[in-house]
DNA sequence: CGACCCTATGTTGCATGCAATGTTTCGGGC
DNA sequence: GCCCGAAACATTGCATGCAACATAGGGTCG
């Protein structure tokens, strides 16, 4: 008996599916649902006020985009990511953010040149004035995006949409450090400046090199010592922002 | 009323919503179901003597694949594959199929360069005996996929898997050619050349080439005329290989 | 003859019931 | 105290009902 039901504007934006496939997405990736947490179809339903069809449909949208698994009889669980998993990942990136970046750099005006520099001073001035990491991936999120934007391929960014997903993941539970975010800005400058100078091999080379030493930086920080990641697996209610109750 | 329920055997095989999948995505790659043709979860429901549910499930996921859309309140449709389309996906495919030959000449071992060497060879024999458009296309296929699976990267194959999807459905309404599948198998001998060589960066290119030739002979082809496509928008029976009625 | 409204039809997304199946736990026997 | 069996429990996948909504088609009125 749902209170009120959400209006469906034609072009599928506020559907039951959607919103709760949103809502678990973004939990995970801010890190608030943890890889191992189960995520129980009906729990989930019965938290969020709505039936189990909906939930279920976001629950197999998670685990179609590998940020969930799918364990048999225990309810699924937010996925996993081991050191192996952010190689092979980066490695399939590293090729594709290269693509991107040589795409974009054929394709670039200088309206996406303005956004792309605004978008890395932004960056820049964040990282110089102290480490939010909140803040930190979301710029590094935006800029990444703003490229395979610029670069025009749908399906080139389907995919690389995927590997952002899963390696967002990984950052997660794997690491996170001050030293490492001057140092992505440093490289998207790099990249920015192939870009604009009209050079797509180097654009190309200079954003696979990006990845690449994410990937080594990433693999050294696991190896030293893995962030702490205490191990939960009952249902919590879905950690809110900031929820008045109703 | 099911007459008899599909028994599941934990790691779903025969699950209703699986088969309902299979089955249509077998139609679309087969070309049984064509671009533009409709997706009606209710007459396919009854069609195939299910629920909608698992149909549902079925439809979604082929969306989510790419090898349909859906459109508003007229059910979903098969997707329709473009020339851009066509040309953006084998961009990316460039990409990944290089990267996949590089990975794959690495991690070679005596075993998998017989079970290559085996399949191109066969490939060569079908190719030079006349033209089977259906065997040569597994043939092509299970190539590739060994590549895949050689290289050895769980993200990379998704992702290759999902252009692989579309790509094929782009060859069937579009384009088929005798004198391709030549090219095609020469290309895949020059590739295993290199890989057999140790030659990890000359793989590379020459699986890039490969896919690149393939989306240049595409164009080529579409530009000079591309095959007629009769225009179909009501459900049909799903066409059975050779269907036994009930 | 054309524009318009109104109804019939089809689709969609959600809620819910239910049987099969696996897991976990708890109690009893050894 | 430990092992084994059984029942309670949770999850799953499928079937089905239903109300909202959109489109199409036809009949009517101007």
């Amino acid at each position: 008996m749902p209170t009120e039901r959400a209006v469906n504007p034609v072009t599928g934006g506020s559907l039951l599916a959607d919103r709760a496939y949103e809502e678990m997405k973004g939990a995970v990736l801010a890190n608030r649902l943890r890889p191992g947490d189960s995520l129980s179809v009906p729990a989930l339903a019965v938290q969020m006020g709505i039936s189990r069809s909906p939930v279920r449909e976001a629950v197999q949208r998670l685990i179609h985009d590998g940020l969930a698994t799918h364990v048999p009889h225990r309810g699924a669980v937010v996925a996993t990511v081991d050191l192996e998993d952010v190689r092979q990942l980066y490695t399939v990136r590293e090729a594709l953010e290269g693509l991107a970046a040589r795409l974009a750099t054929e394709r670039l005006d200088a309206t996406k040149v303005a956004e792309l520099r605004a978008l890395l001073e932004e960056h820049e001035r964040l990282v110089a004035s102290g480490y939010d990491e909140k803040r930190h991936i979301e710029m590094d999120m935006a800029y990444h995006r703003l490229i395979r934007e610029v670069a025009g391929n749908t399906h080139l960014s389907a995919a690389l949409e995927n590997i952002h997903g899963k390696a967002h993941l990984a950052l997660h539970s794997l690491w996170r450090s001050p030293e490492a975010a001057r140092l992505a800005v440093e490289e998207h400058r790099r990249v920015f400046a192939a870009m604009t100078a009209g050079d797509a091999e180097a654009a190309e080379r200079a954003a696979g090199e990006h990845i690449r030493r994410l990937r080594i930086r990433l693999s050294q920080a696991v190896a030293a010592g893995p962030e702490p990641r205490p191990d939960r697996s009952t249902v919590r209610p879905l950690p809110e922002e900031a929820a008045p109750e109703s």
